[in-house]
DNA sequence: CGGCCATTTGAAGCATGTCAAATATCGTGG
DNA sequence: CCACGATATTTGACATGCTTCAAATGGCCG
């Protein structure tokens, strides 16, 4: 089934937009985003993808689709690829594993919602506060997290693109966040030091 | 197949979040919109949905989906009401409808996700721009523009929540959209004066 | 005609952007 | 292992787009 491990390194494109997707990928290590570029060279993260997500999904659901965005290795990662075509053979074989791939494709879609909702609706204070959240969330959730340690190697660049914001901005929140020992971000690790008083932040931003 | 139409009066919900999914609707006539609120009171509109949509389409991938946005009437609708079941059994009879299908359903996420990259990455102008044109690109494809000019029954409150603005602000910029000659809403229509400035304007800003 | 809701407008404030410089960090070759 | 260059972070001063709040105006429907 698996046809072949790819490396990418870090900021290589791993598909372009509207690129035929002859192959779709898992990514097994490293980081990855997905993300649209204006032509003045404004861009957008759509989301972050973290080992275990699968890119280009839209290449299983349906053929010669035209992909709205590019997808991007974040760090040097390594991917699994597959056969768009067999993997659609896999996914609709049983009902069981339909439902299951529908519901990881309406994870990610909430998840761009929600996105859509703290850029549109928060502070910078709240919508960091999310982010930072839901990255925790997901690696925990798949066995990627050291306790109150998660490994991040998002630049603020990268986290001001995903959030609609400016780099300088991110960083004044994230030292704010330092100083109220909140949480920390050094040598490419974030450390949460007060969950609780992250998750208010979180919400009431 | 179809087993009701339901009405619903303006500003009435029309699914809760979390709320189990018993019915799908398609939207026949009138404009709804799928939306997140905050405990604040806050509000952020996710989607907008106009005639030939589908209500809750995630009822038709997955069984007890937990809702994560709350669906809306935004002017008097009308629905047809669907067992999901059903649906679904027909949705997935044939490859052919199963790919229209997941067309529809992808197509939804990259409306949504274009408006991220808006709100995101643009100005109030641009996003303005961009919003009225996906509109009338979505309306025309569906045969209910009439020429230059469509049906628009959003409140400036509306288009504010969705673009994450304050109403005040919406308005200032749509006085300088008619100002400029480019475009006008009076009385529940849209009237698009210069399409060619208002695709500029979409571009740059 | 009256009441209600939406739109319009103004003045002032604030969050975030912009730009530029200083400092820190990292990877690489010597 | 050090030094260097490149890249990322940090910080400051200033600009601005958007918000806030409040009041006035306008439009629509019973």
């Amino acid at each position: 089934m698996r046809t072949a491990v790819l490396r990418f390194r870090a900021h290589q494109v791993i598909k372009r937009p509207n690129e035929a997707i002859d192959r779709v990928y898992t990514l097994k290590e490293g980081w990855a985003c997905r993300s649209v570029m204006f032509q003045d060279g404004r861009r957008q993260i759509l989301s972050f993808m973290l080992p275990g997500d699968t890119i280009c999904v839209e290449g299983i659901c349906v053929e010669d689709y035209a992909l709205p965005y590019q997808a991007r290795a974040l760090t040097d990662v390594t991917l699994c690829s597959f056969s768009p075509t067999r993997l659609h053979d896999v996914v609709f074989a049983s009902e069981q594993q339909r439902e299951f791939f529908a519901r990881y494709v309406l994870e990610q879609k909430a998840l761009a919602e929600r996105r859509l909702a703290d850029i549109g609706r928060r502070r910078a204070m709240g919508s960091l506060a999310q982010l930072v959240l839901e990255l925790f969330r997901t690696l925990s959730a798949r066995g990627l997290a050291e306790g109150t340690v998660i490994d991040f190697p998002l630049r603020q660049e990268d986290i001001a693109d995903a959030l609609g914001l400016t780099p300088a901005h991110v960083n004044r929140t994230l030292v704010l966040l330092k100083r109220r020992g909140v949480m920390e971000i050094s040598q490419s690790k974030l450390r949460v030091m007060d969950m609780a008083e992250l998750l208010a932040t979180a919400i009431d931003n």
